[in-house]
DNA sequence: GCCAACGTTGGC
DNA sequence: GCCAACGTTGGC
């Protein structure tokens, strides 16, 4: 199993969203970023975890943590003329862009915000903390996932 | 709302 | 294949 960090924009799908319907499975669409694409294609794994990002937003940071319920299959929005993220160029016979499905596991009691984050030296290898950072889908290691996780209990003590 | 950083597009 | 122009992301 791996672990991942997932950007939202909290107005479009958030923790709080997730939480509501805990036993539903979300569809993760709207990725339209190549790097992002293929992490989701290649890599992203039914039942691996995954930290929910809140982005453009105060403040920005960690809001809590999802299941892979679904690995990579072709996002339906591409082809949806009247979807923001539709694609003209996109062929279904060989879609361009991918989705899963995922499924709320856990909200932090207080978001992990992006400001902490950058003040823990040992996750300064992040793309997150990275100045002009966009990945939207990025990688985090077991390390990075235990240090982010022992943040949220010593937060959650204060 | 601003704007730096970045990814993508398209002319050449 | 280069790279200028453009559009988007996302923190501030």
């Amino acid at each position: 199993m791996a672990y991942w960090l997932f950007k939202t924009e909290p107005d479009e799908l958030s923790i709080d969203d997730l939480a509501v319907e805990p036993e539903r499975n979300f569809l993760w669409d709207g990725v339209r970023n190549y790097q992002a694409r293929n992490f989701l294609r290649d890599q992203v794994q039914l039942g691996d975890k995954v930290f929910i990002y809140h982005s453009s937003c105060k403040p920005p940071g960690i809001a809590g943590i999802a299941r892979i319920t679904k690995a990579a299959y072709p996002d339906p929005t591409q082809f949806q003329p009247n979807s923001s993220y539709f694609d003209a160029k996109s062929n279904p016979a060989a879609p361009r862009w991918i989705a899963v499905d995922v499924k709320f596991e856990q909200k932090f009691d207080l978001i992990l915000t992006l400001d902490k984050l950058k003040k823990i030296g040992t996750l300064n290898q992040m793309p997150l903390v990275r100045k002009g950072n966009r990945l939207s889908v990025m990688p985090v290691t077991d390390d990075e996932w235990c240090t982010i996780l022992s943040l949220t209990a010593l937060s959650n003590q204060d």
